[in-house]
RNA sequence: GGCAGCGUAGCUCAGUGGUAGAGCAGGGGAAUCAUAAUCCCUUGGUCGGGGGUUCAAAUCCCUCCGCUGCUACCA
């Protein structure tokens, strides 16, 4: 079944000069949801992430550690493949940028852009600050009576000449836009791409992408004294993780291009700008989607480190547990939005939506057919009206979730997957079977046969969001890790009577606050 | 400044011409299988202000107010 269908899809490879926040937990969650879905679905999935090590600031942070670039990388990279394991990501690859791999991949692109005449050496002139080692464009500038140039910073600036190469991406201008004229969904959400759409129709420079005064990152090829601009460097992770420069046969041919580039909202431009155009002048073909989605604020409040309200995935993880807190990312906040963290959100959706209601029902009903019909999955009799319209909504899940996992929904995915728990919640209050018991034991069975195969459904579908969650629920209804793949969603696969069950164990716990104050 | 978007119930949002919606929060009731969970009913909005088009406007047009994003080379 699998291999005709791929997918492919990527986090950003993140910047070692940080550590893992919320944010970067959020983007790698969106992916692993997407990827686990795929593969739950039928397809060949590749799901890279990784880490971008090169540049100024890293080599600025070693000098400061007072160790070797490599070495710190070496170091803080493990703060992201740890996060990993916190988080239950299920990548496939963890890329590095200082791999051979990848180094050789880049300057592969680079001799291959070269060669197609699509880089030359210029120069790079502009207003430059040496305390704040950046360049300042001339209307950030505010002059002096002196004439002296002063950056927003207050620094001083001088004019600075240094050379440089160029990527002549003034001349995909158009051929950028009608790309994105061809492919409307390539950037996600719709306003993002007007926003970049109104960035490329502004007008494109060519770009500097090779630098002169520092070290740390890959040398151009025939020319050392340059290293490559950090952002041509790291977008090429994408490619690299599938083999390239081989692009006949193997990973790429499989898997290349993406289906999805995932990113934060803030490094939108160069996923669907820079990249996009490289690999065209390249002469390969470029991603499918890029999809942007927001920030979190903490209690309303941004998220810094002078506020001290940076959240660590491990804090969140430790307080609400692990599945209650990959649930709450994807569902508090439509994707693609910003969203604000709140431990009164959090709590709201612990306790009403995982404990209440999916929780509740799973534990309710399974505690029933455990009391009262043998601990095994009961013997149903003929479907009434009820129980077909309850089984109706479980068999059409996975056509209403498709669809909105294709434009990364997942708070939609959960509206829809929440409204078929409490259609099943309104059945048990309907049918009653604690009071079938007694007068029609057999109907009692038959009911109970239903909300377990409709528990069965939702376990299914919610494996992507929450492994661990659903892997115990599909356990207390008897199902083996070989039958929770979406093709066994439906009759198909249905729940056989007198399948012995294990003794009902609570999945989602209330949350209780600390007693205090 | 320019361009774009937003402003709907206490909160988060859906609704883009035809009698104001959902979830949560608040109030009342039912039930007792279950993690005191569930189910039913219900309070609550002059849809940012003003003007206009229309038989009819949250929805179209104008204007004002408020908020947000983008306006390239740190990543």
């Amino acid at each position: 079944m699998a291999g005709s269908k791929t997918y492919y899809l990527t986090t950003p490879i993140y910047y070692v000069n940080d550590v893992p926040h919320i944010g970067h937990a959020y983007t790698t969650l969106a992916c692993d949801v997407l990827a686990r879905f795929m593969r739950l679905d039928g397809y060949d999935v590749r799901f890279l992430t990784g880490t971008d090590e090169h540049g100024q600031k890293v080599e600025k942070s070693a000098m400061a550690a007072g160790i070797a670039p490599q070495e710190f990388t070496d170091r803080v990279s493990q703060n992201f493949r740890d996060l990993v394991g916190l988080m239950n990501y299920s990548n496939d690859d963890f890329i590095r940028t200082t791999e051979p791999r990848h180094v050789k991949s880049v300057q592969a692109l680079w001799k291959r852009l070269q060669d197609r005449g699509e880089i030359y050496l210029g120069s790079y002139a502009g207003w430059y600050s040496v305390r704040d080692e950046a360049f300042y464009g001339e209307d950030e500038l505010t002059t002096t009576p002196t004439g002296r140039k002063i950056a927003p910073t207050g620094a001083e600036c001088e004019w600075v000449e240094e050379p440089s190469y160029f990527f002549r991406l003034s001349a995909w201008q158009d051929r950028l836009l009608a790309f994105y004229e061809q492919n409307p969904d390539f950037i996600l959400p719709p306003g993002k791409r007007n926003e970049v759409v109104a960035f490329v129709k502004s007008g494109l420079k060519d770009l500097s992408i090779s630098r002169t005064t520092f070290k740390w990152g890959i040398p151009v090829p025939g020319d050392e004294a340059h290293i490559m601009y950090v952002w041509l460097d790291a977008l090429t992770n994408y490619i690299t993780a599938v083999g390239y420069p081989e692009t006949e046969g193997g990973d790429y041919a499989k898997y290349w291009p993406a289906d999805l580039h995932m990113v934060g909202k803030d490094i939108l431009r160069f996923h669907a700008v820079y990249w996009p155009a490289f690999l065209m002048a390249a002469g390969l073909e470029p991603p499918k989607r890029v999809f942007a989605h927001g920030w979190w604020t903490i209690e309303g409040q941004k998220m810094s480190k002078s506020l001290g309200n940076v959240i660590a995935p491990e804090t969140l993880v430790n307080t609400y547990g692990l599945e209650q807190t990959r649930y709450f990312l994807l569902r508090e906040v439509p994707f693609g939005n910003d969203g604000d963290f709140s431990h009164r959100a959090m709590v709201n959706r612990i306790n009403g939506d995982l404990a209440n209601d999916y929780g509740n029902l799973v534990q309710r009903v399974l505690s029933m057919i455990g009391k009262n019909c043998g601990a095994a999955v009961p013997q149903p009799g003929p479907f009434t009206e009820a129980d077909e319209r309850l089984l109706g909504s479980a068999h059409g899940l996975l056509d209403a979730v498709r669809r909105e996992i294709q434009v990364q929904a997942f708070h939609k995915v959960l509206d829809t997957v929440w409204a078929v728990i409490g259609d099943a919640n309104r059945y048990v209050d309907e049918q009653a079977p604690w009071a079938l018991r007694k007068t029609d034991p057999a109907r009692m069975a038959t009911v109970l046969y239903v909300l377990a195969e409709t528990i069965r459904h939702l376990g299914i579908l919610t494996q992507p969001i929450m492994p661990a969650a659903s892997a115990r629920i599909l356990e207390l209804l008897g199902q083996g890790e070989d039958a929770r793949g979406f093709d066994r969603l439906g009759p198909a696969g249905a729940l056989v009577a007198g399948t012995p069950l294990p003794t009902p164990q609570g999945v989602f716990p209330r949350y209780v606050e600390d007693a205090k104050s």
